[in-house]
This record gives structure tokens, C-alpha cells and sequence, in this order.
RNA sequence: GCGCCCGUAGCUCAGUGGACAGAGCAACGGCCUUCUAAGCCGUCGGCCGGAGGUUCGAAUCCUCCCGGGCGUACCA
């Protein structure tokens, strides 16, 4: 990589200095006449060497080895800007196409056990929109994590005990009810949506008059029902958006295997707890945690985060070595909880860590819609990705920082829907597809002579190539996807550009080939870049 | 009240200490006998919410204020 190999000659002209070590930074130049690569060594040493950056520089310049740059300026306040001899870039090319399938991110991973849990909807409705930001999240950070060489499960994890599908029973009931024409109402909590209406025709239909009231057993049918029905509709939301998890977890397993009760007696046993008002109260406040929560009810059910505790207790069993757990904004002091309780436990700080994000509001017609599962109010999201398509909800979920709201305009989807950055990014990979059907002859890209590659604008793509991995391996450790959604569009922008002025076919042999050779990579990190991202590579558009 | 996140072009957003702050959309004007015009090129557009501070240097770090979202349950 070639800003690795700049920062290693630029560390060693330093070493020569005997000057305590700085840290420094080597990036792409912004602008042309600042050469291929800036560095601002000799502004941050400033200070130690005990001379002005731009003094400093001249010192630095000289020690460089000859043969690395055409040219080395310093530049403003005292930066190092560094011009790249051609041959340089072209045998960074050569090393990508060399490494044919390696050419990609540093295998920091080695192997790690990391999960990464999203979605993690509690079973009792289709997912909207909302939900959708959130798969698509997850799935791209455990795809970015795999490429870094993680050993990456994707788990989903339903609460399909408690309270909720309690809730969901009733209406579900309800709606039985209704259908055999009884003036029967959804609980106030419950759940309204009109999906419950066409389950309990089914029930209807399947078991008759069978459950004229709500008692015991009614309530355990209609729990079961309704939420085996659900889970298979979640399923099936998340297979039309190429969401594939490789786990479904059962908080009722958790209970089941008294792993609930083992967790609380460990909490116990490292004084964790403390009995008040009849409940029993996580210390978290005195471990990092935001305040103090409940973990057994003063009826002696379990909460949320006493099983959520149980449930990473169980996730550190399997051998998990890293755990990600992607979430909205709304949990952060649970999240703090649930950090607190691993410290007491003694788990490695960085077992667990968050990827949060923010809402996804639906703006349509002007107007910004709220939604809520519980009031029916929501968009759908199979019917987003039945209408726009499975790469366009992904890459309008992923493009966004996930820190930010994410207002999708509905309208503004639809419209664009032709000049659309997804389809400029397939249409560049395509583009290429497109040339190589074209082209005559196979040429094996490893052996081809790439020195007539002398046009700036395939060395910048180059460059552009060279940055890929440092790219996807950034975008991971930030949890970060929006990086790589960028960076494909910048790509796809300067691969345009060189398209519109550059030929390849017809031109001179030599050139020819060269060209076909640097094609050949850039379509192999569009390809890696939208594989990554969960989209398709189209060959024709 | 307190805690977390956000405030950058008309709109949607990049830019987590560096050189004159970027892109898409929208608006306006050019480019198809040549590898797919789902494309390219150009023009217009900004007191980076406000005020202080830290330093050689701040959209970026710190403090305060203003505006928005979320949380502040013995809900999940």
C-alpha cells in the first residue's frame, strides 16, 4: 500500500534526525499541484526538533532515499508533498492484480470468534422501515468484519417470552374474535395493526369457535400462534432485503435452561445486587453504568436486562471471543447496564461493544410520519423493498452515518429512482462488463507491461484502488459502513470521468492491454465494494 | 432538570487538528457517426447554529448558550 510505505520512508528519514518519535499523518493530496501524497510530519515534530516546520521539512527531504519520489516540495505552513514516480504506481497496481483474490484489507482478524446481534425485534409484528436500517447495518458490519478475517456469525435474538407477547395474545385474540363477528377490543397497549387480522382469519379457519374466551389456555394457543406466524413473516422480511442470519436465538431457551436464575446467583455472588422495595436492583451506578435498574420485579419476574445479562453470559459460553451489538439510540442507559453487569461478572472489556444508530423517519408528501408497531402506524419494510428494490433500500440505509437521522424521503426515492447513485455505481461496473465482452482477446492482466498507464487520470485511479483497504478496514473498526457506500461512489465518479476521455479498445496494443489490466481491478474492488454492501453486480443494464 | 446524539450550500448529506470547506439532488448552460448518454464537462450556490477558549493551525478538541431527536419505567 502505498501510503503505508510512504509513512515507513518518511518515519525512517526521521529516525536518522535522533529526534523522539512523532505521530504523523501521510494522506492523498487534495489537489494536484500538492502532489499524490502530503504528509504533515513536519508540522507536528515542529515542536521536538525545536526549529520552524518549514526548517524541519528541509531536513527531513534531505535524508529521503533519491529514487522514491520525482519531486518533494515543502508547501504552506511546512507540509512534505510528495510526487510519485509513475513507475511506483504502476507497481502498486501490479501487486493488486498479482494478489488476485487477496487484494484486500489487512487480516486483522485472524480468526476471532466475533458475533455481531441486530434486528433482534421482539415477534410481534412485520418489520417497518426502522428495522430495516438496522439489518442492513448489521449485515454490512459482519460483512465488513469477515473481510477483515473474523470468523463473523450473524444472531438474531427474539423475546418471544414476557409482557409483549402477552399483549400480542390479546389482540391476537381480539381479532379472532372479531372475526367471528364479536364485539371484541384490542387492549389499550396492544397491538393494532391490520397483519393480526388476516392471522386470525387463518386461526378462524384452522380451529373454528375454539376459544370463545381468553383464559389459560386460549392465551398460551394464541401466544404460540401468533408468534410462530410473526417470526416467519420477520424472516421472510429479512430474506427479500439478502439478509441471512446464521443463528435465531429464543429468549424462552434462556429461561428454559435456568440460565436466567444462574446469571442472577453470579451477580450475587460478586455482590452486584441489592434488595430494595421488594425488588433486586443492579449496582451499575458504582461500575461505569448510568444508574441503578431492576433485575428481579417485586413479583419475581425477571426484567428485560436481568435475561439480556443472562443472555451474553450465554454468548461468552459459546467461545464468542467479540461481541457486536447493534441498537437504537433509545437503549443507551440499558446498554450501560448491561457494560456495568459484564464488568462485575469480570468479562474483558472489550467483549461487548455497541453499534448504535438513530431513527429512520419516512418523510412523504412533505410530511414526516411517526412511527409506532404498537398504534399501526408504520411503513413496511417488504413493502419499501418490494417497491424500490433490494439494493437501493440498502444502499439508502447504509449511506448515512448511523448517528444521524436518517430522513428517507419516500417521494424523493421514487423520483430518483433513474439517476439514482445506486445505478451510477452498477452502471460503472457494468461499463467495464461491458468492454470485456467487447474485447477481442484474453489477456492474463499479471503479465501485461503497464508502463503506458501515464494519464493522470488512471494513476488517480490507481491511488483511488490503493486506498480500498484502508477503506474497508476503517469503516469496520468505526462501525462505519457509510465509508464504503462513499467510497464506492467516488469510485464510480472517477471511473465515469476517465471513461468519458480515455478509450481502451482500438487504442494501440500496448496501451490497450495496460488498460484492460487496470479495468480488470478497478471492476474486481467494485465487485468486492458492492458484495460487501449486499448489492449486485450487474454484467448489462 | 439531568444524560446521550445531531445542527455544514435551497434540500439530503460527506468531511473525528492541517493548506482556498466537498458531493449528490434542485436551478441554468454545453457534449451522442466512436467501448451502454442510467454518462461527461461547466455555471450558480456557504459568517460550518451562536459566543468564548485551547494552539503554529479548529467544521473537527474544551466551556457556556440556542435549536432538534432520543432517553430519564419494577416496558422491551
Amino acid at each position: 500500500m502505498l501510503t503505508k510505505s510512504i509513512e515507513t520512508t518518511l518515519a525512517e528519514a526521521w529516525e536518522k534526525l535522533k529526534l523522539s518519535p512523532v505521530s504523523f499523518s501521510v494522506d492523498p493530496s487534495e489537489r494536484p499541484e500538492y502532489g499524490d501524497f502530503s504528509s504533515n510530519i513536519a508540522l507536528v515534530g515542529a515542536k521536538v526538533a525545536g526549529s520552524s516546520p518549514r526548517d524541519l521539512a528541509a531536513r527531513i527531504i534531505v535524508s529521503l532515499p533519491q529514487d522514491a519520489f520525482s519531486r518533494v516540495e515543502i508547501a504552506g505552513p511546512g507540509f512534505i508533498n510528495l510526487h510519485l514516480k509513475p513507475e511506483m504506481i504502476h507497481a502498486c497496481l501490479k501487486g493488486m492484480l498479482d494478489d488476485e483474490g487477496g487484494f484486500g484489507p489487512r487480516q486483522i482478524g485472524a480468526g476471532t470468534k466475533l458475533q455481531v446481534e441486530f434486528v433482534s425485534s421482539n415477534p410481534t409484528g412485520p418489520l417497518t422501515v426502522g428495522h430495516g436500517r438496522q439489518a442492513v447495518l448489521g449485515d454490512v458490519l459482519s460483512s465488513l468484519y469477515a473481510s477483515l478475517g473474523y470468523d463473523v456469525s450473524r444472531e438474531y435474538y427474539f423475546n418471544d417470552e414476557g409482557h409483549q407477547v402477552d399483549l400480542l395474545a390479546q389482540s391476537l385474540w381480539a381479532r379472532y374474535r372479531q372475526a367471528h363477528g364479536a364485539d371484541a377490543s384490542i387492549p389499550e397497549q396492544g397491538y393494532q395493526g391490520d397483519y393480526l387480522i388476516e392471522i386470525a382469519q387463518q386461526i378462524k379457519d384452522d380451529v373454528g369457535d375454539a376459544y370463545p374466551t381468553f383464559d389459560e389456555v386460549a392465551s398460551a394457543f394464541f401466544r404460540k400462534r401468533g408468534v410462530t406466524v410473526i417470526k416467519e413473516m420477520i424472516k421472510d422480511d429479512l430474506a427479500q432485503l439478502g439478509v441471512r442470519f446464521d443463528n435465531w436465538f429464543s429468549e424462552e431457551d434462556l429461561h428454559r435452561r435456568g440460565e436466567v436464575d444462574a446469571a442472577l446467583e453470579a451477580l450475587k455472588e460478586r455482590e452486584g445486587t441489592y434488595e430494595r422495595d421488594g425488588a433486586i436492583w443492579l449496582r451499575a451506578e458504582e461500575n461505569g453504568g448510568i444508574k441503578d435498574s431492576v433485575l428481579i420485579r417485586s413479583d419475581g419476574r425477571p426484567t428485560y436486562l436481568m435475561v439480556d445479562i443472562a443472555y451474553h453470559i450465554d454468548k461468552f459460553r459459546r467461545g464468542l471471543a467479540r461481541v457486536i451489538d447493534v441498537q437504537g439510540s433509545d437503549h443507551h442507559v440499558e446498554q450501560s447496564c448491561m457494560q456495568a453487569a459484564l464488568k462485575i461478572l469480570g468479562y474483558p472489556q472489550d467483549f461487548l461493544s455497541y453499534a448504535v444508530h438513530q431513527f429512520v423517519s419516512i418523510v412523504e408528501g412533505g410530511k414526516t410520519l411517526r412511527m409506532s408497531t404498537r398504534a399501526g402506524r408504520f411503513v413496511l419494510l417488504r413493502d419499501l423493498t418490494s417497491e424500490l428494490g433490494r439494493d437501493v433500500v440498502r444502499y439508502f440505509m447504509v449511506a448515512r452515518k448511523p448517528e444521524t437521522h436518517l430522513q428517507f424521503d419516500l417521494d424523493l426515492a421514487r423520483a430518483e429512482s433513474l439517476d439514482n447513485p445506486v445505478y451510477y455505481i452498477q452502471y460503472a461496473h457494468t461499463r467495464i462488463a461491458s468492454i470485456f465482452r467487447k474485447a477481442q482477446q484474453v489477456v492474463d492482466p499479471r503479465v501485461v507491461d503497464l508502463s503506458p498507464l501515464a494519464a493522470s487520470a488512471e494513476l488517480d485511479l490507481i491511488k483511488q484502488l490503493d486506498s480500498f483497504p484502508q477503506v474497508v478496514e476503517e469503516a469496520a473498526l468505526r462501525f462505519a459502513p457509510h465509508l464504503l457506500a462513499e467510497y464506492a461512489l467516488n469510485l464510480a465518479r472517477a471511473f465515469h470521468a476517465y471513461y468519458a476521455d480515455h478509450r481502451v479498445l482500438g487504442e494501440e496494443s500496448g496501451l490497450m492491454q495496460a488498460r484492460l489490466a487496470l479495468l480488470t481491478a478497478v471492476q474486481r474492488v467494485f465487485k468486492r465494494s458492492l458484495e460487501i454492501l449486499g448489492m449486485s453486480t450487474p454484467e448489462m443494464m
